[in-house]
DNA sequence: CGAAGAATTGAATTTCCTCAAAGTTCGTGG
DNA sequence: CCACGAACTTTGAGGAAATTCAATTCTTCG
């Protein structure tokens, strides 16, 4: 078996730490206007936890699920296949974040989900998740926009992929990846990516070969260091330059004054 | 100026055919549990019509838009672009698509929208969208739905431009196409696609003149034929082969059934 | 009929891939 | 604490796919 149950009860209860499941509330919270009350209600959510090792897919492809999966710790890729068998990762979910939240409302399409290091998830039952948006529409419209974010970035992979070179697609992701693990996406030079080149050549569509090529390349330039699943960002914006990365399509949001605004004119 | 204003009322008045608005509640209807009231309140939605021109923009990248586009007629291009100019089509909207639906909700991330050949669209204020859903719960539920089958086709455009040759993007889009342009997603062996070789190599992320030569080695192989703009399916199993084409990700949705399921697990 | 846009073809070049072999790192068990 | 093995990284050489640049032909449309 590929996976360990560990606990089942409340969200709150399966893990020690209830800042576990602070990382998405925050990033929510940042974006849409919920009420106290709304926000214990997410945190309420029961969940079930699930430890899976490095490299094992805990949903697969067109699998049809009846939970949705919270990241507590580690990395997990979101994957898609060839009949070839050649692997594209299409997402990064980092803890905080809900990989196929949309399987609550479409349960086929997100692709697989793998983790690429050690990794806790908390399975959510739809059910749950569908009570919880049928009491609150503005929880509601907090996933769906949450959902849309992953979609926004999505759309730059395929620029990533589909138009620039082997340098630069991977200095994108790094760049990408330093401002979502920052809090208030602030710029960190320095940040834990567990992801081996292999992963790296899956997810910017280059092999392995290439993309140590391309890392040298980046090193030797003075931009960034990769070792052991640490990024060391030497000079931000050189890499900027170099990925081509322009951060308004994760940072530029809609914030509370923003929906404030939708929500007074409707 | 790009657009030209035509008419301003409800949806249902601004378009001589009332027909026209079809497609979508068509879509919608086959994946959600909507009521007549529900659908006659999407149809009532008030709509602006614009003539688009051919290789226009009509919403720019980044742009914060206070409506979302209803695709009438013609076809439509979500683009993104690097820094350098390259273009990249990450998907192509037919008659019946919302394309920036999902600006309704977070207003930024859909990139720019280009008329691919003269277009006619609707423009649909985010309030009386906004108002609906208040409204509607059911609606919308079944908009998100709609954003998700967006997502889902942008996740195999990442596979696609990500991990096959030209010769296969190529015969995987006009697969996807067929299925889409469709009605009840049946195969079409014959459709229009009013398209450039420029704006195809645009979406598989090659340049014209390979998809020149990678068109040509399809047809040669008796696969496909493009010719102004129209397709022609010589051997649809052929194509699917060449494309690696699975369609699960276009047809499996959540039906009614489903839906229904869901909701009474609620 | 003429012009503009689109499609087609050729030749040289570049980027990335494939195959193959060493070298490193790190965890595990003796 | 060291030896071993597995996984990961690094490097080399040759080849394939797609690009670039440039020129020509075909279509469409006013």
């Amino acid at each position: 078996m590929f996976a360990l149950p560990l606990a089942y009860g409340r969200m709150a209860m399966s893990c020690t730490d209830q800042a576990d499941f602070g990382p998405f509330i925050e990033r929510l919270t940042a974006r849409s206007v919920l009420s106290e009350e709304e926000k214990q209600a997410i945190l309420g959510l029961p969940g079930h936890a699930v430890h899976v090792r490095a490299k094992q897919d805990f949903v697969h492809i067109n699998e049809e699920t009846a939970y949705s999966c919270f990241v507590v710790s580690g990395l997990v890729g979101r994957t898609g296949q060839t009949a070839a068998g050649a692997r594209q990762i299409t997402a990064f979910h980092i803890p905080g974040d809900m990989p196929d939240l949309s399987s609550a409302v479409r349960p086929v399409g997100v692709g697989g989900l793998t983790a690429l290091c050690d990794t806790v998830i908390l399975r959510i039952p739809h059910v749950a998740i569908r009570n919880l948006m049928a009491r609150y529409p503005a929880v509601a419209e907090a996933f769906w926009r949450d959902t849309m974010l992953d979609a926004a970035i999505l759309l730059q992979w395929v620029i990533n992929v589909g138009r620039r070179d082997a340098r630069s697609r991977l200095a994108h992701i790094l760049c990408e990846m330093s401002i979502r693990y920052g809090r208030d996406r602030e710029i960190l030079t320095e940040y834990d990516f567990p992801i081996t080149q292999e992963q790296l050549g899956d997810a910017a569509a280059l092999t392995s070969v290439h993309v140590n090529r391309s890392l040298k390349s980046l090193r030797q330039e003075g931009a960034v260091t990769i070792r052991s699943g640490k990024v060391r960002i030497a000079d931000w914006d050189k890499l900027v330059a170099i990925g081509d990365f322009e951060s308004s399509y994760l940072v530029a949001d809609t914030g509370p004054e923003r929906q404030r605004r939708l929500l007074s004119a409707a």
